[in-house]
DNA sequence: CTCCCGATAT
DNA sequence: ATATCAGGAG
């Protein structure tokens, strides 16, 4: 088993052995692995997932309930009162933004995608609102299309880790993954790596004893 | 790069 | 008290 410091030297042929050893035990511990948001379309899975930035699925699915009964349709929420829309996700934090930019969201999608979700990542991050992370989730989620890599804030920091990337920006990390990583596995990486990120790889208290793949991290601490 | 932001865990 | 949570815009 090599250690740490002799992870941190292997070559970059060495690391895309090493991802895909990781990837790999990783999807056989979580089989099909699926976001905790709850939803019924793929306007609610949009929604959610807007409202899910620096914030807990679990607190999201607090508020959608009453959210998706007062508003059913891109109609609705184009037309929303922002100051009604800001208390009823309130919770979430930065309410002001998420409103703002779900009213304006679904008046481009009336205006410019005559009220049909659109399933291309160009199309997708034309949205107000919608970067690459909030199109790669609903692509791989609900299109079941393969565009990018999901980077949220647990991908990015267990990527980090894993010494992946030496990038602190989402964007830039999803790009440095994209080409370490074969496409195949794009979709399970990123899923796979939330739930590892919740449940073990944490971000305060990684618990590295428990680890199913510290022996191929640079960064473990056992 | 900074700003937006409440709820929860530590 | 402070870090963190399925980020995006300016």
């Amino acid at each position: 088993m090599l250690t740490p410091s002799e992870i941190k030297k292997e070559s970059y042929a060495q690391k895309i052995i090493r991802s895909e050893k990781i990837v790999k035990i990783l999807s056989k511990k979580y089989k099909n692995p699926s976001t905790a948001l709850t939803y019924s379309n793929p306007l609610q899975l949009l929604i959610s997932i807007i409202l899910s930035a620096q914030c807990t699925d679990e607190r999201v699915n607090l508020v959608t309930p009453k959210l998706f009964k007062l508003f059913n349709s891109i109609e609705d929420f184009a037309n929303a009162n922002k100051r009604e829309l800001e208390q009823i996700i309130y919770s979430t934090g930065y309410y002001r933004n998420k409103a703002k930019n779900i009213i304006a969201c679904c008046q481009s999608l009336k205006l410019n995608f005559n009220n049909i979700i659109p399933s291309t990542m160009e199309e997708l991050i034309s949205l107000p609102g919608v970067g690459r992370k909030t199109a790669n989730c609903l692509l791989t989620e609900y299109f079941n299309k393969t565009e990018g890599i999901v980077v949220d804030t647990h991908v990015l920091r267990i990527s980090n880790r894993l010494g992946f990337t030496k990038n602190i920006y989402a964007v830039k990390t999803e790009i440095d993954l994209m080409n370490l990583i074969k496409k195949k596995y794009w979709r399970f990486y990123g899923s796979d790596l939330i739930l590892f990120g919740r449940e073990l790889c944490k971000a305060r208290s990684p618990n590295c004893k428990m680890c199913l793949v510290s022996n191929l991290c640079p960064s473990r601490n056992i």
